[in-house]
RNA sequence: CGCGGGGUAGAGCAGCCAGGUAGCUCGUCGGGCUCAUAACCCGGAGGUCGCGAGGUUCGAAUCCCGCCCCCGCAA
């Protein structure tokens, strides 16, 4: 069965290596196309690309893979592995390939269908997560269910269950292959009244409000961990906050109730958060306690 | 030439603009108080002030020139 794999991030590099080690027949591989990346801009490959030199598998970067249909087709795969890849498929790009697209998605769905379901899972208190392996439709991760792979959230941050995620789509998408090998794979059909979206996450959903719960802020701080960070104002500069969690103590919302080695206790509408990892802008990630030695912030303060 | 902040003791910072004995909070070490302590008191150690046998000066952390490195934002 001759396979393409389509991937981009990091996300997506255990994903592809799993299925080269499971000896799957992979003629080519898609990525996005280079993009300027890091302070200087300078254009770098996609991790997934990397990989796929390494391995020695051919790569196709369509800037927009909508537009190749034809090459697409030609490379004469029988089905399409796909795992943030990054890029809307077409109808005409489905039926390139006779025994479907299949694609790793990082939730339960039909719960989180889109574009941010790691951090979502986190965002929102989920108790569990994992990896759905579906049959690409045109409708957004709406298709039949092959497999699914729970796990639990836990108080994990964005980054460490994408992590964990990520070896788990590792095994459900060679689990998915084997299974489409034998073809008597049976697909689940999603049930739509139970589905929920996720909207891709912008630096300004890690803004903080103050106004709500402790435990609300402690999920969000974790979501937005490393990237792209929860925040605060502190006098019109903005605080990003790494670490947090729930703490005893009553106040007005975003007032400073103590900052000493512990950290920073600011009163939030429910309860109180204590801040113990944090990044001032200009400045290297620290510890709460060490901003406080700086002398940067003291009880009394507000913060918003 | 995208915008901006920064490199001073183990950590986080002040001092620089208006050159003149290296300062603060914490940590660390020693001693004390206490039933006890992450609390409090006393004392000590610890710094080539990013680099350049550079420029100015009687004198440079501070002013000028060149270089290296770190970070926030934006992409």
């Amino acid at each position: 069965m001759k396979m393409i794999f389509a991937g981009s991030p990091q996300f997506a590099v255990p994903v592809l290596q799993a299925l080269y080690d499971a000896g799957a027949q992979i003629i080519a591989v898609i990525t996005q196309p280079d993009k300027p990346t890091g302070r200087k801009k300078i254009p770098a490959p996609t991790p997934v690309k990397l990989l796929a030199g390494s391995l020695g598998i051919p790569v196709y970067d369509f800037e927009k893979i909508r537009l190749h249909a034809d090459e697409v087709r030609a490379l004469g795969a029988d089905i399409m592995i796909t795992c943030a890849y990054g890029q809307l498929l077409t109808q005409e790009i489905l039926d390139c390939f006779p025994r479907g697209v299949w694609n790793t998605h990082a939730s339960l769905l039909p719960e989180l269908r889109g574009a941010s379901p790691i951090q979502s899972a986190v965002a929102e208190g989920k108790e569990y997560t994992g990896i759905t392996v579906m049959k690409t439709e045109l409708s957004l991760d709406s298709g039949g269910i092959l497999l699914v792979k729970r796990c639990p959230v836990g108080e994990k941050t964005y980054g460490e269950l994408e992590k964990t995620l990520s070896l788990l789509a590792a095994e459900a998408a060679t689990e998915a292959v084997a299974l489409l090998e034998k073809g008597d794979a049976q697909l689940l059909i999603q049930d739509e009244a139970k589905a929920t979206y996720c909207k891709k996450i912008t630096k300004a959903d890690g803004k903080i409000n103050f106004e709500n719960s402790a435990e609300r802020i402690c999920r969000l701080v974790r979501a937005m961990n490393p990237e792209p960070v929860a925040y605060c104002m502190q006098g019109g500069v903005a605080l990003n906050i790494l670490r947090a969690q729930p703490c005893d103590g009553a106040g007005a919302a975003g007032e400073v109730l103590s900052a000493d080695k512990r950290g920073i206790t600011v009163a939030c509408g429910g309860g109180a958060l204590l801040i113990t990892e944090l990044v001032p802008s200009g400045g290297k990630r620290m510890r709460a306690s060490d901003y406080v030695n700086g002398r940067k912030i003291k009880t009394g303060d507000k913060l918003d």
